[in-house]
DNA sequence: ATGTATGCAAAACATTTGCACCTGG
DNA sequence: CCAGGTGCAAATGTTTTGCATACAT
């Protein structure tokens, strides 16, 4: 059970925590906006505020539960954080998200942010893409 | 003259247009919000809209005259398109911006973006980073 | 003259917050 | 019981838009 996830983060298990955790888990798209899980709820007939949605994301993100994303349109996507560090790429005629990692990119970041004297917190790298047409 | 530079884009030469122009081009800051914009024509005497403001910014972005990026925060930052393509350090503590390029990286993501039977239309490369305490 | 630009106020949008009420442990 | 969570509505902050007026060419 995943009450214990929302345990360990230190979260009480509420229901609009639990069924939110459901959905992202079990939603066909890994990348979900707010509105969008808001949607996925009603659809399973739980009717949570919007603000709640909000909220309980806002705290799993502080948990490290799920990974906030600001694509390019003006909305956050959330994503859980099941798996290890990847970066986006974002399909401009289907809006599909394909995840990949590249080792030398992310050692190259280091080396780069250790060049001007920082160290990197937090990175995004985002491909917005188009099928090629070949 | 930068007249020419709006004439060249298919864009009336404005008074709102040049002064734009002409903050963008000799700001210390080269990332600006579009209040930042706002403010700046401001103190130089010139009391646009805030409308007009962005307005301008969008065009000048279709025209390619200016970038815009979304950092983290909420807001957009525009700068002008006058170098050639660069990536962006955020620094999280002074909120400086640095600029800087890394062609092994650029190639990567060409790579990883064929790879996938893609090709990059734009691309995002953001390193949110710190002071090294050291 | 005439098609665009602008100004202002109002709308739109995603997101956050205040506060009274509910609920998990 | 009581700290913390939730619902709702209202506030927020950024950006966009509608419409009447002003301007560049």
């Amino acid at each position: 059970m995943q009450g214990q996830h929302l345990r360990n983060a230190g979260l009480k298990v509420t229901s609009p925590r639990l069924k939110i955790l459901e959905v992202m888990e079990s939603s066909d798209e890994r990348h979900l906006s707010a509105e969008g899980i808001y949607r996925a709820l009603l659809e399973r007939g739980h009717e949570f505020g919007l603000a709640t949605v909000y909220r309980v994301l806002a705290q799993f993100e502080g948990a490290g539960l799920v990974d906030r994303h600001n694509f390019e349109g003006g909305m956050s996507v959330f994503e859980l954080a099941d798996r290890s560090h990847h970066d986006h790429m974002v399909c401009l005629e289907t809006g599909k998200v394909i995840e990949f990692v590249n080792d030398r990119i992310e050692q190259l970041q280091e080396e780069i942010a250790d060049r001007h004297g920082y160290t990197i917190e937090d990175h995004s790298l985002v491909l917005y893409v188009r099928p090629k047409s070949s």
